[in-house]
DNA sequence: TATGAATGAGCCTTCATTCAT
DNA sequence: GATGAATGAAGGCTCATTCAT
């Protein structure tokens, strides 16, 4: 593995257990096994990770999206998994996303954000597309704004049950039971 | 005023223009007119400061929201001047309250967010009470659990329109409807 | 008792506890149960206690020497009670003696060490003076500066035992003998 | 002359010329011509200096006596020699000596005092044994226990002629002679 | 490329001392 | 005399960054 991925990685790691304030440059690259000097030939500064760990963590993902809804599967069914994937996401990487943000927020960076969000916003819109041309659902919306609004509502009631280290299933079903219907109804899915 | 509060509003304005790992206490005392030692005084460290300030950007929500939602309105005209109170106060604060997120998730307060919260999350399920009483809107949800799925929707809805400097009014405007067109099929409103 | 009195003894107790370094003008007046500036209507500066506090520590010696050491013993006998008391006073109060010395060796009171101890040396001398008068010890010495050489032996002999909470009586015990018996050569008693 | 040798030595300089409370890091790093952060490659702590030092102080301690006491000199002109050599070191160096006892005091390496200590003791162990054999000195001591007593009485002594920069020769020779023959007939020394 | 010892600005925090009440 | 909130200088320590090897 190239050093700079080593880098990425072994940060991505760090920032989990540590949060970012207390992960130093030190940490990661102890926890890369390469010199301090090291990292400043492939990053210029601490804060230019930011960028590179959220595209990562967006690709990562998206990916987990496309694992997660199969392509056979109903419009019903697929926001179903589309909201299981997102909770999943929320789960295991939860502390990092915030981070992340927080990160980017505080650096000059922020204005990426949309950039690296872009596929996931476009994966979501071609869904929808897919589904309005099926007429399966309502025909008065925009669809990349929409894409956007179903992602933003979708990660908050998934921040909602995980951010308090809320590991009751029951809790978590109720949860993702509530934002579908309510995404449904929002969509105006026909059953 | 209080040495407390004066400490409080200098560091709301630090953490909005330099953000949270930026600002350090002696600009935070700078800020405020005060000697380094009489903020330890106050708070035991910078980062005690957060809850705090977390609760006052709530209240301060909740203020504009009440100001802002005529109480003989109609059900849909109060949730567009919901809308319109939550993208205000994004506008102005949006910053601040990613920050705060982020500042009380890298402490151990994070918990205290829920109770930070809770005043706003009541007062919209109210909301939502009287309409389901009244048989505005569909009676299948648990209205505490959308209260907060909805405000996680607007929320999410405004910062994607502010979080880039954007004071396009026109694409302000588009937001808003689309997302409240969104809530109003959400909610299942009858018109 | 009077403030003074009060701030004294307060000291005494935390430098007990903390040691000198760690404590502070807060902690003694939260013992003394006065207010922060009361603390300098008596004492013009922390440094300034060292020496007041020095004094009582030989006063408190000399008090315990003098009721330990019994006025119609034999002269072998009024030495092993002296030894006795040092090993007392060294067991009890052991860290804070040499705090006082290293809180007087760092302000320019040390000088007054002297002035502190006199009584304590007067009163071995005295001591020394009788039993040279009744010729139960060589005659060949200079009785002040012995004084000063046995408090310097004996306090010595009763660090090394105490220094490392060393509570063990039996090893005390020994430590006692053997002092007093190159005490008895050294003073050449004559049994 | 690597780092950590020359921190060691401008902290020797700074503590004798400052004390322990008045000297700083930054006073020592400015002192051996080092940057700050350097310190904290060798040091953990300021207090971790103290054991460093202690060590460096008796090993010094110990060379000089050695040098003093020559081989071939008997046992009485050895003890002379070895009281020069004691009172040489209390006269330079006996700020430090007093202060690095209270330094290991107030930390948590109190215990490594005696560890430091001990090639010294051993080495005055040593001489009185051979003394023992050759029968000059009385066999009714404990050796190990007696060796450290005679440390302290001389240490105490030389300490009070030299703790108030008394550099009368007068007063110090005759402080050596009583001392010298108190020692004398404490060891049973058979001329 | 890679190293890691060295740097030093600057952070958080403490605490002896002051002073208006 | 007594108070205790306020002060601010100064300390210990961290850590992103550099640079000679």
């Amino acid at each position: 593995m190239g050093k700079k991925e080593l880098i990425v990685h072994a940060a991505i790691g760090e920032f989990r257990e540590k949060g970012i304030e207390k992960t130093t440059v030190s940490h990661i690259v102890k926890a890369a096994g390469i010199a301090q000097g090291t990292f400043y030939l492939y990053f210029p500064s601490k804060l230019a990770l930011m960028p590179v760990i959220a595209e990562e963590m967006v690709e990562k993902t998206l990916e987990i999206v496309k694992e997660t809804v199969q392509e056979q599967a109903s419009f019903q069914e697929k926001l179903e998994q589309l909201v299981d994937a997102i909770f999943l996401v929320a789960r295991d990487f939860n502390e990092i996303q915030a981070l992340i943000y927080a990160g980017l927020a505080s650096t000059e960076h922020l204005k990426e954000w949309e950039t690296v969000y872009a596929p996931f916003y476009e994966w979501i819109s071609h869904l929808l597309k897919e589904a309005e041309a099926a007429g399966i659902i309502r025909s008065t919306m925009n669809l990349e704004r929409t894409a956007k609004l179903l992602i933003g509502l979708v990660e908050s009631a998934a921040e909602q049950v995980y951010l308090y280290d809320n590991t009751d299933e029951v809790e978590v079903r109720r949860q993702k039971e509530e934002v579908l219907s309510f995404l449904f109804h929002a969509l105006g899915v026909k059953l």
